[in-house]
DNA sequence: ATTGTGCATGAGTGA
DNA sequence: CACTCATGCACAATG
């Protein structure tokens, strides 16, 4: 992985600076919100901010090729031409421009006046069906691009429909043959969206009997269709008439080209999943709803109904039903709330409810997928000019569906009973769908997972979002686990609507951006238009997650010194080189002794033991080995049992996913101060060491939960300085004492068990009582044994000796008493004192033995404090000694002298 | 006081 | 710029 400067967000309204120096600083060059974003094509590393839309400005020297959506950046771009300008406007870049069927893209616009790439379509489709085994990735990836270029350009053209209102007959005023008689018998993959794709598809198949060779050959191949053919229906949708304007419109070089990608309205995700019958790949079915109603209202794309076969069966549950998927909506918190009110859209309500004159509507019979019945009042108020539709009292259904705002409700009618049908996805799941499912990728490009990996297969984040992936899509909710099973079938997976895929592939090419940064376009779909709904909390949970998963993983070049920058009295490793994404590795505390590091060669895929303090490379052998003679190659023996290393990876794939866990919390949660930071360092050293080994520490803050208001988790997020070593404000006051207590409920913690330990060693002797001890305490997850510390603190008072200052420091504000509601005015000194170290240092000291950090900072053995205080320390103290009291009051007869204020 | 109802407003979006 | 629609808000109804 190359490597390149991180550097400020190049949208000049989003501000985003991390170094004036131009350098990277170690700890800084991301903040919350931000991260890094990778050109496609050299990997270098570029900082975006969440939010604006870096690269979908043409100023921001960022293209993505209009094929793969793949990014580029100007350097790449001027310096290898990169990029091949199309005549109807978009860039391909040069793989896509030479790779088959996308070359002829250019002149497909030039030609065509349709947009089609009508010879070159139909070449590709013939390729494609030559051979009526597609069964390789690479030929389904073709006819999932060719069908997917297909249905782009033509898609939106294909709105407007006109039917008779009956979708079983249809209008041939186009002289167009019904979708049915084409492909209803052979081509059975398309769904409703993709069944705008054959539609479009019919159009060149009209023209082109190639094309319709191809598809009776795919027939052939097993693909299968969609709901058509699976219940039954030979027409699903067979409304998809192009009208006379639609065709006017289609003829209309004007439409074509880079208009009609603009124009693209965001597509249902899976434009086009071809089923195979083999099981081999994902059915998310994402449909056009049916051009009928009155409305002729052309239905925005977010409405569109996405099911699948699962779910249209479960909604149907009679195999002679015809399940139409009219339109779906995702709820508004509105929608939602105990109003009971669902706003439906405009078009969806007159296109497929009864009609209505009248305000007060009528009631409307809608059955769920349990099958129950529910009536709802159908009504519209009068808005503007226009009208509002709502759905009234679907408060008791929304419950008894366990909707939340986010989650989708989708719409559906039982034919040939017209019955309405209401089924629902949950908002995860619509997320995984939307956002994480595989896009087959063109070009013989794998699918978004196996791209994923294969771009980045030096980037050990991948598995981490790959975990994430798989954790979004395995989601609980049993509507749709089945489509999240599919989710993982990507090889099957054929193709996508092309700014859909280009989305997709956007998103898994850049990686970080992709899963957390939002698209508008996205965003859009997920939500409402309001920014109120812009970021739900999975999608601030991708974005904590990928950016602290940035942070864990951008690290300097290991041979390179950084030179020490005090910024605000904070100590910065700043360092002339770019960073560099390193290698993942997994941290431990032993509670035999020391920390641990170990990682596992990207040769034999062994694991070996490094000290903590190694920053590895992206690509790390057991060559590279220094600190292990006896293990610096490969043919070394594993230094762990099989059983061992299970431990050790089960350990670690727990932490991940605590941490994906507490990702759920919100982004304030995450946005924690450095002092925080050590804080819950503290607090997780306790976690830690409650086990054999611990995970490393996380900056998240533990002890609030969504929603907290509190003053600790309003703060702003760290690194951008906004408060001073000296400030005193209420944030860094909280801070600070609550820090300090922290330490304090360490230190007593330790020292009850220390008493409890001594008690039972005087109460029952012999080695094997010893072992018992010994055993137990690991067993009860007691953190800071003794022993343990003993053993530990030879280690790491000389790896972290550095650290002593701060540890001093750190003890000299830590000898007070603790209120954490007092305001210790004077205590800048030792505050001075943190916030000059590193954050490094701190968590180093706040992993530290307590014995050792007592000792280092002269403070009294756990017993001599124990003995002491108990002396001088009131009986209740005792009693709340061993909580945090952050909110006790100042004035509290609670008061004792541990609660004390440190500002006496 | 709480809940329900109807309308108004304005952000966001598509044409 | 017109339109949609999420939501705010005032007022009414109800407990």
């Amino acid at each position: 992985m190359a490597s390149s400067s991180i550097k400020s967000c190049m949208n000049a309204t989003c501000g985003v600076s991390t170094s004036s120096s131009g350098r990277w600083r170690k700890g800084w060059a991301l903040r919350s919100g931000d991260f890094a974003i990778l050109c496609d094509n050299c990997g270098s590393a570029y900082e975006q901010s969440v939010f604006c839309e870096v690269f979908h400005s043409k100023d921001s020297g960022w293209r993505e090729c209009t094929s793969c959506g793949k990014r580029l950046h100007c350097g790449c771009i001027a310096s290898k031409s990169l990029l091949e300008l199309l005549d109807g406007g978009g860039v391909n870049c040069t793989s896509c421009s030479k790779s088959a069927g996308v070359s002829s893209v250019n002149g497909d616009e030039k030609t065509n006046g349709f947009g089609m790439s009508k010879v070159d379509d139909a070449g590709e489709l013939q390729s494609a069906s030559a051979d009526n085994q597609l069964t390789t990735e690479t030929k389904l990836m073709q006819l999932g691009n060719c069908i997917d270029r297909i249905a782009t350009r033509n898609l939106l053209q294909l709105q407007s429909r006109e039917t008779d209102g009956s979708y079983r007959k249809m209008k041939q005023e186009d002289m167009l043959p019904p979708v049915g008689e084409i492909a209803s018998s052979s081509f059975s993959t398309f769904n409703q969206v993709s069944n705008a794709s054959s539609q479009t598809a019919k159009l060149e198949i009209h023209r082109t009997t190639a094309a319709k060779d191809l598809f009776e050959s795919l027939a052939q191949t097993n693909l299968s269709i969609s709901l058509g053919s699976s219940l039954g229906n030979p027409n699903p949708f067979p409304g998809g008439v192009v009208d006379e304007r639609v065709l006017a419109k289609a003829s209309s070089p004007l439409q074509q080209g880079p208009r009609s990608r603009h124009l693209l309205p965001k597509p249902p995700k899976p434009a086009l999943v071809m089923e195979a019958n083999a099981g081999m790949v994902s059915q998310i079915r994402v449909a056009r709803p049916p051009a009928e109603g009155r409305g002729r209202n052309q239905l925005l794309p977010r409405y569109w109904p996405r099911i699948t076969d699962q779910e249209l069966q479960q909604i149907s549950g009679d195999p002679n039903s015809t399940i139409v998927p009219l339109f779906e909506k995702v709820l508004s918190a509105s929608d939602a709330g105990r109003i009971g009110r669902l706003v439906l859209p405009k078009a969806c309500a007159e296109a497929y409810f009864p009609p209505i004159s009248q305000p007060e509507g009528l009631p409307l019979r809608i059955q769920d997928v349990k099958g129950k019945e529910w009536v709802f009042q159908f009504r519209f108020w009068p808005n503007n000019n226009s009208r509002m539709y709502v759905l009234e009292g679907v408060t008791p259904c929304i419950q008894s569906m366990k909707l939340q705002a986010g989650d989708t409700v989708t719409f559906s009618r039982m034919d040939p009973e017209g019955k309405l049908v209401m089924g629902f996805r949950k908002a995860s799941n619509s997320i995984a769908m939307q956002d994480t499912q595989p896009s087959a990728i063109p070009n013989g490009v794998p699918s978004s997972e196996s791209y994923f990996s294969g771009v980045f297969e030096n980037l050990p984040i991948i598995s981490g979002y790959s975990g994430l992936l798989h954790s979004l899509k395995g989601s609980s909710d049993t509507h749709l686990n089945a489509l999240s099973k599919h989710l993982h079938s990507a090889s099957g997976d054929i193709s996508w609507h092309k700014s859909e895929k280009q989305e997709a592939r956007t998103r898994d090419g850049l990686l970080l951006p992709s899963l957390l940064a939002p698209e508008r376009k996205r965003l859009r779909n997920i939500g409402s238009k309001s920014k109120r709904l812009l970021i739900d909390s999975l999608d601030a949970l991708e974005l904590k997650v990928t950016w602290e998963e940035a942070q864990d993983l951008l690290r300097p070049e290991p041979s390179i010194k950084p030179s020490i920058v005090t910024i605000e009295d904070h100590d910065f490793e700043e360092y002339e080189e770019p960073p560099v994404f390193g290698k993942t590795s997994i941290f431990v505390v032993r509670s035999i002794g020391g920390q641990e590091q170990w990682a596992q060669c990207d040769s034999c895929s062994k694991w070996r033991r490094l000290p903590v303090d190694v920053l590895l490379p992206p690509k790390w052998t057991c060559v590279d080995n220094a600190w292990d003679q006896s293990r610096c190659s490969c043919s070394a023996p594993d230094e762990l049992a099989p059983r061992e290393l299970e431990n050790l990876l089960r350990q670690n794939k727990d932490f991940k996913k605590r941490r994906i866990t507490s990702g759920h919390r919100p982004a304030q949660e995450h946005e924690s101060s450095g002092l925080d930071a050590l804080a819950n360092a503290a607090i997780l050293g306790d976690a830690g060491e409650q086990s054999t080994t611990a995970v490393a520490a996380t900056t998240k803050h533990p002890r609030h939960r969504p929603g907290c208001s509190c003053i600790v988790c309003i703060q702003p997020p760290s690194g951008k300085g906004k408060h001073k070593p000296t400030c005193t404000c209420n944030v860094c006051m909280t801070v600070k004492r609550r820090f300090k207590t922290l330490m304090m409920r360490k230190k007593k913690r330790q020292s009850e068990r220390e008493a409890e330990i001594a008690q039972r060693i005087q109460h029952m002797s012999g080695p094997k009582d010893e072992a018992d001890v010994e055993s137990s305490s690991k067993l009860a997850s007691t953190p800071m044994d003794p022993s343990d510390n003993e053993a530990r603190s030879g280690n790491e008072l000389e790896s972290k000796s550095q650290t002593n200052n701060l540890s001093n420091k750190l003890a000299d504000s830590g000898k007070g008493h603790l209120d954490l509601n007092c305001h210790p005015g004077r205590e800048e000194d030792s505050q001075a004192g943190l916030a000059r170290m590193s954050m490094t240092s701190l968590l180093q000291v706040a992993s530290l033995p307590l014995e050792t950090y007592l000792k280092q900072n002269g403070l009294a053995s756990l017993s001599e404090q124990q003995a002491s205080s108990a002396s001088h320390v009131p009986p209740q103290a005792g009693e709340n000694g061993g909580r945090i009291d952050e909110d006790c009051q100042p004035a509290s007869a609670n008061k004792t002298q541990e609660h004390s204020c440190n500002n006496t």
